[in-house]
RNA sequence: UCCUCGAUAGCUCAACGGUAGAGCAUCCGGCUGUUAACCGGAGGGUUGCUGGUUCGAAUCCAGCUCGGGGAGCCA
């Protein structure tokens, strides 16, 4: 008897039509009559179910006809062509054994729930229609940026968690410490002192791996990072979490027109790879989640992307005739309604907005002849607005440590960083892409906490 | 952090100053190739917390807690 899987039963019906096999799964729902009854089974290998038919003869009869939503079960039996038009095959059981019986109050219903809801139950929820897709679309995108960037020669950096340098300019920080908090050492004048503590200095969560990874891209020429980022800002939005997966890819001797044809290369591929190894699961998002998504997909893979400098961006939206909350001047920072309006109104398509002025931007992009623009880009994508930040990096040493000091930045902290302009240096240049926002555009889920197994948002870090 | 909306059974919701209800879930029974199965019955509530107004508060008022949406910060 083969052991199998709903998924390998859905695509490679005709291998198991009529033969006898073994299916573990989760019951999703019972329904059962006094002589037989019908199980609707998941084991989590792919978005739909399989109806497994029972009746009398199983010895255990009385006991399945009672199992409750989530219990664990084994089902033996011959696969025959269903004669419900709900489903082309069905599981005719010969044997169920019950691995793990599932209690009472099992929370989920049949009828809908709220995502709130199933956030209070993050550990039940991947049980869930939504989820379950959810899931299995963030591991084939995870694949699928692999697959982009190892098939593009690009080399995988682990960059550090625990970072030492605590002024990467990406906001907020979590410490990271073993100093008693109730009574840390202090030093002559009365502050913490931290060569006392684990790593004899101020340690942090990393905001980002940008900075090691520059140093890896002038050893492999093309790297990328994919792991865990930190911020511990107090933001309470549908877009930002405390813990989240980013992707940062570094070239060396690169320019930003590089980085931007990267971008684009990266995202078409992606969705492409998720529409075409996930078709069940998109199918259900644009079904259920977002009407249209598909639209939305193809648009971007179809199209070229919209590219402007921020001088542009600023001169359409003067002439838009819109009238923004805030005021549109050269110099400030585009606001959301304003990347909404470029992006969705003016391009309805993705756009990238490149040469911001330096005052709004990071001190490692690239100073532009103008002296006052960087060689900075965003990434507007329709509905869920920044998707990619990047930028070419400031390869001159002496520019580099003169917008350093205008910022009052602490030198010595990067003398490693400067290290790879003393050494070689390139032009170079490279981006980072919220791993989650991907997720939330490719699926059209509109709460990054939906999108993340157990997410991390202030005032909660519960399971 | 600011603005705004909300919190009633395990879940999804109704009742909007006068005895707190329904569907689903659970338990018991029935029945049919069923498919958000169906039919009958049962249990299940200090209406988020604290205080106030009132003869009487789920309902009106205030504060707090938690949650949603919008904004800021950003990915």
């Amino acid at each position: 008897m083969n052991k199998a899987t709903v998924k390998d039963l859905c695509r490679l019906t005709n291998n198991y039509l009529g033969r006898r096999i073994q299916i573990n799964g989760w019951v999703r729902t019972v329904r059962a009559s006094k002589a037989f009854g019908f199980i609707e089974l998941n084991d989590g290998t792919f978005f739909g179910s399989v109806q497994v038919v029972y009746d009398e003869n199983l010895p255990n009869f009385k006991e399945i006809s009672k199992l409750i939503t989530g219990s664990a079960i084994r089902v033996a039996g011959v696969l025959v062509e269903s004669p419900g038009a709900k489903q082309p095959f069905e599981l005719k059981a010969d044997s169920i054994e019950v691995e793990g019986l599932s209690a009472p109050d099992y929370p989920l219903q049949k009828k809908r729930h709220t995502f709130e809801f199933l956030r209070t139950i993050a550990h039940l929820r991947p049980r869930t229609n939504t989820f379950s897709a959810v899931f299995r679309v963030r591991s084939t995108a995870a694949y699928a940026i692999h697959k982009f960037f190892q098939e593009r020669g690009f080399v995988y950096v682990h960059t550090p968690i625990i970072t030492g340098s605590d002024a990467e300019g990406a906001g907020e920080m979590f410490r990271v410490t073993t100093l008693a908090f109730d009574q840390t050492p202090r030093d002559e004048k009365g502050a913490v002192d931290f060569t006392r503590d684990f790593f004899g200095k101020e340690t942090n969560l990393t905001v980002s791996g940008q900075l090691e990874a520059e140093n890896y891209a002038m050893a492999f020429g093309k790297v990328y990072t994919f792991g865990p980022t930190f911020r511990a800002e107090n933001s309470n939005t549908p877009r930002h979490a405390a813990e989240f997966w980013m992707i940062e890819p570094e070239m060396a001797f690169a320019e930003l027109q590089d980085d931007m044809d990267l971008a684009e290369e990266m995202l078409k591929f992606v969705i492409s790879y998720v529409l075409e190894n996930t078709p069940e699961e998109m199918q259900f998002f644009n079904s259920f989640i977002d009407k249209s998504l598909f639209e939305r997909l193809d648009n971007v893979v179809k199209s070229e992307f919209g590219q402007i400098t921020y001088s542009e961006a600023i001169d359409i939206l003067k002439k838009s005739g819109q009238q923004f909350e805030y005021p549109v001047e050269w110099g400030v920072d585009l606001q959301t309604e304003h990347e909404r309006y470029l992006t969705e109104k003016h391009f309805n398509k993705p756009v990238f907005v490149t040469d911001y002025p330096k005052e709004i931007k990071a001190f490692y992009m690239r100073m532009n002849d103008d002296g006052k623009t960087v060689a900075a880009m965003d990434l507007l994508a329709p509905g869920v607005g920044e998707i990619i930040g990047g930028s070419q990096r400031e390869e001159r040493l002496d520019a580099l440590e003169k917008r350093m000091d205008e910022l009052r930045l602490n030198k010595e902290d990067y003398w490693w960083y400067f290290d790879i302009r003393k050494y070689g240096g390139t032009r170079h240049a490279g981006f980072g892409l919220g791993f989650e926002r991907l997720i939330m555009y490719l699926t059209g889920m509109t709460n990054i906490r939906d999108v993340i197994s157990f997410p991390r948002t202030p005032k909660y870090a519960e399971f």
